[in-house]
DNA sequence: ATATAAGGTTCCCGGAACTGGAAGTTCAAG
DNA sequence: CTTGAACTTCCAGTTCCGGGAACCTTATAT
């Protein structure tokens, strides 16, 4: 399969899954003339891919993502304390989605969508205190 | 409040926060002698900055969702407008991160810990069928 | 058979969203 | 009063792509 067919599938841009050919996130084949020959299983990760970055992972958790799934010689271990503690950020990810939801729901619901802007809503849109320790 | 307390409560480097006013998403007041002053109501911004971005939301994105929040003289009809598009684009992330979050689970519940790599899961994790188009 | 357009290739530059580091100022502690 | 932590600005570098040039290959239409 062409990069263009690929692309449709995983959602993602052209230039993107060259992209992360680049940096080593898959390995396509190459027909004879040149072009990229993506598999079903390469278009797997790329569809994967697509998902955890737009659902906010860094491209370098994707690649630990990527590698629970297909590094079949790992310690098992290993696998599974990655895969839990993903599981636990991704956990604490659907929480504040749906807290977010929750406040436009509430937004879209009471905001009459008149001239009247009686919208005061969203006030605990930054949702309880729950404060992480900053990155850096 | 300084750059430090409003970073450790909102979970931002202190790097970040510059950024975010460079940009124009928030103005802390100035204290006399030149460092910024964040009020409860920037702290609170800056939750919020945070909490979206790490669900995938673009900068420019953030700006719009805080422009909800925070401005009152709009049309309510282009609040409501926006509102509702967000909302479906939330509950899109929603499903796609349940679905991730299944997958993981069953790898953490499948997977040993032993030395058997035992894991054929995640077939699935690249989810149904449900490619978008591309975005270029 | 041949133009032509559509889709592929590499390469390089630019932009978004930070991140690190230097150089200097201010503040709280010993 | 000095030392160190926390603040300031500014500039440079990184990550994750996106645009566009220059070129090649494949499908279509005449």
């Amino acid at each position: 399969m062409n990069i263009g067919a690929a692309s449709q599938q995983s959602g993602l841009p052209a230039k993107t899954i060259r992209y992360y050919e680049d940096i080593g996130l898959l390995t396509p084949d190459r027909a004879g003339n040149g072009y990229r020959d993506y598999s079903a299983s390469d278009v797997h990760r790329l569809r994967f891919l697509q998902r955890s970055r737009s659902l906010g992972f860094s491209v370098e958790e994707c690649r630990q993502l990527l590698s629970l799934y297909g590094d079949r010689s790992r310690e098992s271990a290993d696998v599974r304390a990655i895969a839990k503690s993903k599981l636990a950020e991704i956990e604490r990810k659907l929480t504040e989605l749906a807290e977010l939801r929750d406040a436009l729901r509430h937004l879209v619901r009471n905001c009459h969508g008149d001239n009247r802007p009686e919208c005061p809503i969203l006030d605990d849109l930054a949702g309880r205190d729950n404060a992480r320790p900053a990155r850096a």
